[in-house]
DNA sequence: CAGTGGTCTAGACCACTCA
DNA sequence: GAGTGGTCTAGACCACTGT
């Protein structure tokens, strides 16, 4: 150990007593939400190692979600999320008749939010197996698959894919239109006899794919939430499927519920 | 470029071309999950690059949960992550009936896992903010405080604190004694009156800190889903709740309800 | 321009696993 | 003991931000 030229002792760890220091400084609130960190040159000449002992700090509190780095510009402690709150009554029908962004939009609007919905395609595909099931249709059946990106106060937020059986949307502008007109899309399933009268929802979260934080601008330590939603009538027949993808620093998830029918 | 030594171009993203060849050969299942990868020195030299940027290349795999490293081991495709799922069902008094580990419990057995829940501590305290918001009382009001950890076939899945206000478990096991009783917690509330009847669930994901991180063995590229549960009354008077971390690779929660009441 | 994070090199020793 | 990942050094140049 003396023999190694200009340290003494520390192999194992330095990097975590760095990281526990600063974890400790913003718990003290010695940096606050935006503030920046020292630089990772700073901190490796302050702690006596090497940039890249330093650098390994940071990107520690980076997986943990606690400070984002911006290139030429340093680390700033990240600002506590402002979640956005879905809940099942997003999907009720009084949500939907002031505007025409549907569950989304009403839910963003009433907190405050611009939303924005970007409906990027309409195509007509084979129903894929995650969709099938949840359809209780057949891998052969036509669907309609509608993509959309979702946006609050020009930021992206989430992605929702939703599917619904050809059979039902055929003629209907959920068939080819991006516009739903002013009840939104359920307004539209409602109109062809479909009311959505339950939802069944499957949540999961796990980290973004390399191109899901590209597309969504997800920060480094933000996990998405993978959500399956499916609508069903009021004769209990599953008629649309929609996965979104959440920024899980964005979107919050609020139930209430009986715990029977 | 020509000067260094050794070397003749790339510098920028030659890590990302690794991780992409490792990504694809993974989604081509010339490596299926369980498979070693090679290991990061063979990396190094089949890519004609220095160790530590190989090492960077499986650092990305790591943060996107596709494989895990073992020290002293290699690194290993992940193994698609196996789901338990939690419904609102898991509060009926049907899913109690059979067992005392109540939902938990109860869900595990139904899917195949052998449950264990480990209560370590049961305390008296002022209600925190956030659960007094939750139960509409005061942060000077006394509650019980149990802290339990979960395990399905011996691994640590979740961790959940339950609170409830003093006046209501006072005299009842769930003040002071880790034994429920063959109808779980759930019995003991509905016998001093109080049915579970409707639940609030409130849902968020994030990177777990790096103490849940030890605790629950949460290995990297994987977050919690954090989780505020509310019990309530058929009076609508809500009088448990619990703060639920858990794995999200092993979590997962599954709700079907009606849109509206 | 100076200062920052991003990437890379070519070594080194430690800690762990397994034959 | 051989092979693996984990940590560290002391440099280097690139890409980006701001004055």
């Amino acid at each position: 150990m003396a023999a190694s030229p200009g340290r003494d002792q520390a192999q194992h760890g330095d990097f975590r007593v760095i990281a526990q220091h600063l974890r400790d400084a913003i718990a003290a609130r010695e940096y606050v939400p935006g503030d920046k960190l020292p630089s990772e040159r700073d901190l490796a000449t302050t702690h006596r190692v090497a940039r890249n002992t330093a650098r390994e700090a940071i990107a520690q509190l980076r997986k943990e979600g606690l400070v984002t780095a911006e290139h030429g510009r340093g680390v700033f402690v990240r600002a506590k999320p402002r979640w956005m709150r879905f809940g099942r009554r997003r999907y009720s029908a009084a949500m939907r008749t002031f505007n025409g962004l549907g569950p989304f939009g009403a839910e963003a609007a009433a907190q405050g939010r611009t939303p924005h919905v970007d409906c990027t395609s309409i195509t007509r595909i084979k129903a894929p197996a995650e969709v099938a099931s949840r359809l209780s249709i057949s891998t052969d059946t036509d669907v309609v698959r509608r993509e959309n990106w979702y946006f609050a106060d020009g930021e992206p937020v989430q992605k929702g894919v939703t599917f619904a059986p050809w059979t039902i949307v055929e003629g209907t502008p959920v068939a080819d239109s991006a516009d739903m007109g002013p009840k939104g899309i359920y307004g539209q399933f409602s109109a062809c006899g479909h009311a959505i009268t339950y939802i069944r929802e499957e949540i999961s979260a796990r980290m973004p794919t390399s191109t899901e934080a590209d597309r969504l601008k997800i920060p480094d330590g933000v996990p998405v939430i993978d959500l399956w939603h499916t609508g069903i009538d009021a004769n209990r027949q599953p008629f649309e499927v929609t996965h979104f993808i959440m920024r899980a620093d964005f979107a919050a998830l609020d139930y209430d519920m009986p715990v029977e029918d």
